[in-house]
DNA sequence: TTGTAGGCGTTATCAG
DNA sequence: CTGATAACGCCTACAA
C-alpha cells in the first residue's frame, strides 16, 4: 500500500490539493458537494494526513513533552492518567521522556525535546535543574512543572502546579505540639528530593516557631535494598519516634512491619502517616492515615494551564503557579 | 530567540546549508577545517536540527508509539522501563498513548498513531482487537505485541514478546494435581482479560487432561469497588479452595485479608498464589508465593525487536515471537 | 468557491 | 570537497 498523500486524494476527487487540504481543516468555504466528493476520496483511498508535514508547514506539531524520573514512574501513574485525558481533550500527542541517572540524563532529554519541536513540555518535579529549565526557557518553550512547588526564579513562561508540602508538613507538626508531642521523625525517600526538602522545611519551621530544633531527619544511604532492611536494623539500636512521617507507601509499609517486628505497635508505640496516598495503605492492618492529594487532578490541571499558555490565553499570563489543595485523612495508624 | 536554521548556521559559517547538513550527519567528505567552522557556528548560535523537517525528508521519525491501557499503567512501569531503555539505546523518541473506555478509544489511538508517522508500535495486549490490528498492518508499521500471546493470525509483521501464562497455569495445576489438590480457584482481573483467558484455558487444559472439570473462575461484576468488598461478601457464604490464584497483588492481599477477617488462615486453610510480581508482596505477612517475570527484559526485548524490524533485520523475518521464560517463586502462602 | 505558487527546514542527487 | 536544486507533504495567501 502506497503511502498515499494529499495528491492522490486530489486527482481522485478531481479538484486541486488545496480544496482538499480545505476539508481536512474543516474550512467553510468549500461548496458541498465538492466536500462529499473529497470526503469519498479520502474514505476510498484511506487518507489519512501527513501529521509531520502539517507540523513542518504550520511550525506547530500539536505535540507535548511530558518528561518524568523512571523510578517514579508506578506512583506518578493517576497524574498521568489526569495529563493524558486532558492532552486527548485538546487532540495533543504525547512525547514520553524519562530520565533516570544512568542511561538517560535530563540533558539528552532536553537535546531531544528541542529538536521535536514540540509545543510545550510538562516535567515532573523530580530531578530536574534550575539550569536545565532556562534552556527550556531560552528555546521558548512553554513548561508547566508538575509535583511540588518550584523556586521563584524570574522565568516566567513557566508554569506550576503543585501541592505546598512545607505548609503541610509545618501543619501536621503543629498539629502534634498541640497535642504535647515533639518527638516526631521524617523518613527521607531519595527518590524525590525536592519533596523532601519542602517537608523538611516545613518541619523546621513549625520547630523553630516553638523554639525547638528538629533533629530526626532519617536518611539512609544505598548501601540498603529497601527501606525495610534500614528500619528493621534501625530498631535494634533505636526505638521509633512517637510520630514517624515518611513519603511513599512502601516505606510506611517498611516502618510497620519493621516496627512490629522489633515490638513496637502501631499507633500505641509510634503513630505513622505517609504523605502520599495508595491503595496499598488501605490493605495493611491498620490502615495507613495519609493525605488526600488531588493526583488525577493535578495532572487535568497542569495539562490544562499547559494548552492556555500554549494559545497565549491572557487569563494565565500572571497567573500560572497553582496551589492545589490536600486535606488529612487520619485512618488506623494515627490516634486523631 | 529567533527559530534558528541550517540557513543561519550556513550563513554564519559561510558555507552552503548543504554542508552544514553534511557536519549534522556525521558524513565523513567534509574537510576539517570547515567542520570546525561549522560546528563552531551551530554552537554559537545554539541550533538544533528540527527533527520535524528531518522526518520529512526521509520519510522517517525515529519515534515509536507504545500504548496502553490507562487502568495498567502503573502495573506496568517495569516493562515500561526496559521499553524506555532500549529506546534511548536506538535513539528512538516515544509517543505516548493510553487507551481508557470513555474518553480515548483505541480507534482514535489508532488514527493519531498513522497521522503521526511513527516508524512502529508497541501494544500492551489488553485491549485491541484484531481488527485494530490488521488496520495497523494495513498501514504498513511494524508492531510488536508485548505482554500475552497472541494468536497466530496471518500477519506477519506484527511481533510477539509474551509469558506463556496457558502453560504457566497449567504447570501450576499440575504440581497441586500431584499433591493430590484440586480445589483450585482462579480470581478474574478485568483490567487484562487476555491474560485470563490464558490461565484459565492453562487450568482447564489440566483438569481436562486429568478427567476433571475447572469450574471455579471466580468472576465479580463491577458493582464491587474492589476485590476486597467482594470477598468479604463472597467469604460468607462461601469458604476459600484450598488453593486461591489471582493474577495481580491488590488481589492477593485483598484475597489474604478478606479470608483471615473471615477466620480462615493462609496457607493452611488456603494456599495463595499471585501470578505477577510486585513488591507490595513482600510487605505482607506471610509474604505472598508469586512467579518471577522478566518484566524489565520483556520490555527490552520488545523494544530491540522492533528496532530489527524497522531496519528490515533478516533474523527477524520468521522469527518474531519471542517465549520469555518465567520461574516459581514460593513464599510462605503456599505450602510447597 | 477553487486553483496556483511559495514556503516550512532538511536530505539527497548532481554538477562542478 | 562543496554548492545548487529538487524532493518530502502540507498550508495559505493571492489570483482567478
Amino acid at each position: 500500500m502506497k503511502r498515499i498523500t494529499i495528491y492522490d486524494v486530489a486527482k481522485e476527487a478531481d479538484v486541486s490539493l488545496a480544496t482538499v487540504s480545505r476539508v481536512i481543516n474543516d474550512s467553510n468555504v468549500v461548496r458541498e458537494d465538492t466536500r462529499l466528493r473529497v470526503q469519498e476520496a479520502i474514505k476510498k483511498l484511506g487518507y489519512k494526513p501527513n501529521a509531520i508535514a502539517q507540523g513542518l508547514a504550520l511550525s506547530k506539531t500539536t505535540t507535548v513533552s511530558i518528561v518524568m524520573s523512571e523510578k517514579l514512574f508506578a506512583y506518578n501513574a493517576k497524574i498521568l492518567n489526569g495529563l493524558m485525558d486532558v492532552a486527548k481533550i485538546y487532540n495533543y500527542n504525547i512525547m514520553f521522556h524519562t530520565t533516570s541517572k544512568g542511561i538517560s540524563r535530563m540533558q539528552d532529554v532536553i537535546e531531544s525535546i528541542i529538536k521535536s519541536r514540540v509545543d510545550g513540555v510538562i516535567l515532573f518535579n523530580d530531578n530536574f535543574s534550575q539550569e536545565e529549565m532556562e534552556v527550556l526557557n531560552d528555546y521558548q518553550i512553554p513548561t508547566v512543572v508538575v509535583g511540588s512547588r518550584i523556586e521563584d526564579n524570574g522565568i516566567e513562561t513557566v508554569g506550576n502546579v503543585y501541592i505546598n508540602f512545607e505548609q503541610l508538613a509545618y501543619e501536621l507538626t503543629n498539629r502534634y505540639f498541640e497535642r504535647g508531642i515533639d518527638d516526631i521523625s521524617l523518613v527521607e525517600d531519595k527518590l524525590n528530593m525536592s519533596t523532601m526538602q519542602q517537608l523538611k522545611a516545613g518541619m523546621e519551621r513549625a520547630f523553630k516557631e516553638n523554639g525547638k530544633e528538629f533533629t530526626k531527619y532519617i536518611s539512609y544511604d544505598e548501601t540498603y535494598k529497601s527501606s525495610y532492611a534500614f528500619l528493621t536494623e534501625y530498631f535494634k539500636t533505636h526505638k521509633p519516634s512517637k510520630v514517624v512521617v515518611t513519603l511513599r507507601d512502601s516505606q510506611a509499609i517498611a516502618m510497620m512491619n519493621a516496627g512490629t517486628e522489633a515490638g513496637y505497635t502501631v499507633p500505641d508505640d509510634a503513630e505513622l502517616i505517609c504523605v502520599l496516598n495508595s491503595k496499598y495503605l488501605m490493605m495493611t492492618r491498620p490502615n495507613v492515615s495519609t493525605y488526600n492529594v488531588p493526583e488525577y487532578d493535578m495532572g487535568a490541571v497542569a495539562m490544562r494551564l499547559l494548552t492556555k499558555m500554549l494559545v497565549n490565553d491572557e487569563s494565565v499570563k500572571n497567573n500560572n503557579k497553582i496551589n492545589m489543595s490536600y486535606n488529612y485523612m487520619p485512618r488506623q495508624t494515627t490516634k486523631d
